[in-house]
DNA sequence: GGGACTACATACCAATTAGTATGTATCGTC
DNA sequence: GACGATACATACTAATTGGTATGTAGTCCC
């Protein structure tokens, strides 16, 4: 006899369905009929599980964009060396940067510009997540200016920022420019910005 | 006797209207009701102006973001020392930043990321005036590497694209973080790497 | 001043939206 | 196996949306 019924498996194929959707055409332009189209799941089922759409909205945040970023970013946290984790890390990036991520835009960026002037819930939320990246650096960078890998004159919270920063920003202007290498040569300007982190040689 | 009629105030006044319920809400999300209600134009006013809410939009791209766009970093373009001119464009974009500003974020980077992936038109658009920011910045970076205030070894292209994409970012992260601090250490970042865009010291 | 064109104004429409009310079948538990 | 709770399914609603049809008054030109 077949499983007639798998709430979990509901609710992860709706958030699922629901990134995908919000990805595509954000979070106010994403049609719940439509996620019920993609998901084939009905109306009374989706608000057995979410509240409301800002909670389906909020559950995707949490559950699928924050790990997403995570998973991506990890390898620079915890490096020894964060300047040549970071220029490998951004090399596999930018390699597997397929031609759709670049049409639709990073999702965590997409997010952050439609909704963090206009919802609090989402802001805090998406925050969190722009934070710990931005602290994983800062900390990755101190983690190396004791270890002597990153030169001790450089500010690791202005660093991180900064750094973050236009990597959503290159991602960004390559998206509206629709154009692959132009997040390629942001990404090689960053990478010249990386390598001037490093400590000055020895002179004497 | 008053005049009644004033056709190209009147379409002034709605891209101006619709100019900033752009910003504050999205394209796709601004209201047509909510811009005639702060014009107190009519409905048939507005479709006598304009075919259809995209024509708006792209009105007030032309008509309105470009020319704001171009007044605001013409400085760097027009400049003889491109280094010194950005970092001194950004001191002053950085000081006359609001907080709503930073709330609302970048009309252009807003727009960029909302509706290039989904309507050719607007990327279009977008991508042109994007395009003649970058591209004027390279210029400009040329010409400085020819009177010499600018690095020889330095990319022109890569470092056009690097440092629009590092400003709409930190712009970005700090809307995302509703902080103004963000965008001033993302720009002091960013001067860092101005800076190194120096010619090398003589060290004959 | 009269006709024609421009610049509006009003009222309406069809589609889509998030959300709800209510009914029903399945599941775990005793 | 009964019973209560969970997990759905269906049908509907109210509001908002962009867009249109049609009417009217100002404006310009001869």
């Amino acid at each position: 006899m077949p499983v007639k019924r798998q709430p979990d498996l509901t609710r992860q194929r709706l958030i699922e369905a629901a990134f995908e959707e919000m990805h595509r055409f954000g979070f106010r332009s994403a049609s719940l009929e439509s996620i019920l189209k993609d998901t084939n799941v009905t109306k009374g089922a989706l608000y057995h599980h979410f509240r409301n759409k800002t909670e389906l909205g909020y559950a995707v945040v949490d559950e699928v964009l924050k790990p997403w970023v995570e998973q991506r970013w990890k390898p620079i946290i915890e490096a020894e060396n964060p300047i040549d984790a970071a220029l490998n890390v951004l090399k596999n990036r930018l390699e597997e940067t397929t031609d759709e991520m670049i049409s639709l835009g990073c999702p965590l960026n997409n997010l952050c510009q439609e909704m963090s002037g206009i919802d609090a819930g989402f802001q805090e939320r998406l925050n969190s997540i722009v934070c710990s990246w931005r602290d994983g650096i800062a900390m990755a960078m101190r983690r190396g200016q004791e270890n002597g890998s990153v030169r001790a004159d450089a500010d690791p919270e202005g660093c991180a920022a900064f750094i973050v920063g236009s990597i959503e920003g290159c991602m960004g202007m390559a998206k509206a420019s629709q154009d692959h290498a132009i997040l390629y040569k942001g990404m090689t300007g960053l990478a010249q910005f990386l390598e001037s982190l490093r400590p000055a040689k020895r002179t004497h």
